[in-house]
DNA sequence: AAGCATCAGATTGTCGACAATAACTGGAAG
DNA sequence: CTTCCAGTTATTGTCGACAATCTGATGCTT
């Protein structure tokens, strides 16, 4: 999905990561499901070294969680997991704003623009699917953070800790006027950045996410509060 | 040698982790020596199955570099990469340093300060022998990670960036006046957090590293020009 | 002579089987 | 009836071998 993953040639445990991320983060595999090694060989029906390889990576990105000797479990959604993943967001992504300010060429920030116009026009065509807006939340976001050029900062960021982002997002959802909403903060963040003003940037990139947090955290009580 | 290491079970892939890591750190691998899977497998005494996860791990904390089907290299140490590495560490361990003077308990802030007069006492005995302040500084900066509870900043910090940042401390050094400054910002630091002063200690923390950083950069502008 | 195709060698990726460890069941003792 | 212990089962960790891919050298063509 991300462009850091085509290197240059694809393995056997690259196609099986994809497939195994992508069923943890839409929740086909549930949250704190046991990881069977053999039971997953079979269903995506290759030798567990390949598989082995991909679940290294998953813990990697925390996905799932391994003990020695005992196995991995799919990584449990939390109230607190959600706030220490966001405080690192907002640190992280507030930062990747002030690099971005310094960094990016105006040909960048013009095809993230262009990126946003035509992220308002395919909303107002699938209008509720929240699923492309999310997509291109996770779009604009992910071009940000390339823009910051620090690759250490691109690695942790969109190869680490934004799937588990995106885990939350996808199965806690984004409601109502948060949605719409979020075009505009896109759209102020890229000025603040276009003007080179990182500091502005860096702000209004972490109410951005603060934002964000609070949504999915109002989900997750009323979820926890309905089930207890 | 971190605490995080010792989960339950050992296994061989951990093992050996440590010791090719530690190789790598120290130089005894030296920086941009192409990896043979089977060589490592012969010298270390075991398969190559977990030498391979060992591997991934290693790729994990940025120490080798990897392309499918091409093979490993030991990453090399270069000025841009010093500057990516500790922009991000300048950022992180400040907020570890804000998190730490919100969430350290009066006993942990009690042990570290043992610690600076622990290390402070072995600096005299042993002056000169910059080993030994590389080990105190890690424990130092270890400590306030620690103290920030928020798991995935600590995972990063301590288990992905800080044997980078190792290599590049052990392979170039700590020089002269800075290694008996370094413990009064220690002290500036966790004076700080004593007094619940998350502000002023994520000051002085960035300042810390910043300073660390000059010292490191000039060893290998020197070291850069000599060559060529 | 330079550039490209081809082939040999070595290396990585993958496989199936074995060994070591942990989880589960059943039974016996308190 | 509960708790502890042992045997059984299943899972993970490790191994050696095979297949797919890349690297480097050789020879041919232009």
């Amino acid at each position: 999905m991300l462009a850091t993953e085509f290197k240059e040639a694809i393995t056997a445990a690259d196609r099986v990561l994809v497939q195994i991320r992508t069923a943890i983060v839409e929740g086909d595999i549930p949250a704190g499901t046991k990881i069977s090694e053999p039971e997953l060989a079979r269903r995506y029906d290759l030798s567990r070294a390949p598989l082995r390889e991909a679940l290294a990576r998953l813990e990697r990105c925390h996905l799932i969680e391994r003990t020695p000797n005992a196995g991995a479990r799919v990584v449990k959604l939390s109230i607190e997991g959600l706030r220490s993943l966001y405080q690192l967001r907002e640190e992280l992504e507030g930062l990747a704003c002030r690099l971005a300010a310094e960094h990016m060429t105006e040909q960048e920030i013009a095809e993230v623009r262009a990126l946003l116009d035509q992220h308002l026009s395919t909303q107002r065509v699938r209008e509720g699917e929240s699923y492309y807006q999310e997509a291109g939340d996770v779009d604009f976001h992910y071009r940000v953070i390339l823009g910051s050029k620090n690759p250490y900062l691109i690695n942790i960021l969109s190869d680490e800790l934004y799937f588990l982002v995106r885990m939350y997002r996808v199965q806690l959802g984004m409601n109502g006027p948060r949605v719409s909403r979020a075009f505009d903060e896109h759209k102020a963040i890229i000025n603040a950045i276009a003007n080179r003003d990182g500091e502005l940037a860096d702000l209004l990139m972490r109410r951005h996410i603060a934002a964000s947090k609070r949504n999915i955290e109002q989900q997750l009580l009323q979820q926890g509060t309905s089930h207890g």
